[in-house]
DNA sequence: TAAATAAATTATACAGTGTTTATTTTTTTA
DNA sequence: TAAAAAAATAAACACTGTATAATTTATTTA
């Protein structure tokens, strides 16, 4: 078979990326393979390169999608209106939800193997330096000094995602999602009272 | 070839190990295969299954040996004699260093397939637990409440550990080490300034 | 409209991988 | 010395990502 154009370029590039996702959710990352993927969708291996260029690349592109939702669900538990510590806690507390509920696509943010620095796609960076910054709009609310804010910005969100990931992949010892989200909380406000006490 | 006895069950296994280690160490996690190992160390795939049984098993127990170490270390560093905050503190840049200068294997550690739960031997599971016991010691001095000592461990536990993960695989901004180490300090002294303050 | 060109899809091949099985060689045991 | 057990290998299986050549269709050109 040669040339069908029963789909756009575009229409093959969300048809692997949503298969992909489902795949992944299925049977976690481990389950995800370009063959299978492109078995799913009625074609080849061969047109999942057309598409994607590189395995490297198809897997930013999914996970993309997933981080995606992932900003969209925290900023909408943000527009809810909390402020200050309750807002930190609110955005934690949503990220902590869709990791649990999207436990698989979650991972496979982090089981792509890594190669060089270089090759993660620029738009991919940009997705994560985002969400970064829902995080440290409210720490300058809440610092007054920027750099604080930037510093105290990158330490939660670091705590916050190792809790998640020690927690998610059974490495910590009780992983059930209270427990997660009692650490959760645990950090978030002795940290913030640290850092308050800190300027006295 | 058939049966040769030149090197004992044992010897072969601590070859494997070590040369898988020094495998990784070279070229990361990726560069890491059971047929390359056995080439190395002059021998075929057929005997490390032999030996290990499985590739899981293999790689726990190649990860193990890098646990151990780790243990080691912060424990060498905890004899150190410091009390306190200053104890917590050189205990999260000793692992901070250990990661930094074992980068390749301390993120080996993580980047295992997992396969599910229960797999994971029982001797890795107590290496690990035998690492966070190194830090709850301290901190239930510190806390009068037990139960807040365990919290408290898991929390801090986890957040150096993504301090560590994020940094070390480029996914935080600025992820040199004199920063990273900026970021372990300002997590740790402001977690436990909040602590302190919690109970008046 | 007919021919030439470009594009998309597949088929095939390559070098890997983890894993299993049968086979061969060596050592130990009886 | 003969039989049994152990250790190592070779070969095969079903995968994987990736690259290239071949084939079919669509588009453009003459």
């Amino acid at each position: 078979m040669g040339r069908r154009s029963e789909h756009t370029h575009e229409e093959l590039r969300s048809m692997a990326i949503l298969t992909g996702n489902q795949m992944i959710a299925e049977g976690g990352f481990a389950a995800f393979s370009a063959r299978k993927l492109a078995r799913r969708i009625g074609y080849t291996v061969g047109t999942i390169y057309n598409v994607f260029g590189t395995h490297e690349c198809l897997i930013a592109s999914i996970n993309g999608q997933t981080l995606d939702e992932l900003a969209q669900c925290v900023q909408q538990r943000l527009a809810a209106g909390a402020e200050g510590l309750a807002q930190l806690q609110a955005l934690a507390t949503a990220y902590l939800d869709f990791a649990c509920t999207h436990h698989q696509r979650w991972s496979a943010l982090f089981e792509a193997p890594r190669g060089s620095k270089a090759d993660v796609p620029g738009w991919y960076l940009a997705k994560r330096e985002a969400l970064l910054q829902l995080l440290e709009a409210p720490l300058s609310r809440l610092l007054s000094n920027p750099d604080a804010a930037k510093l105290a910005a990158r330490t939660l969100w670091a705590s916050i995602h190792g809790i998640c990931l020690l927690g998610l992949s059974g490495r910590l010892a009780p992983s059930s999602s209270s427990a997660l989200q009692e650490m959760m909380d645990d950090l978030i406000v002795n940290y913030l009272r640290g850092l308050a006490y800190a300027k006295s």
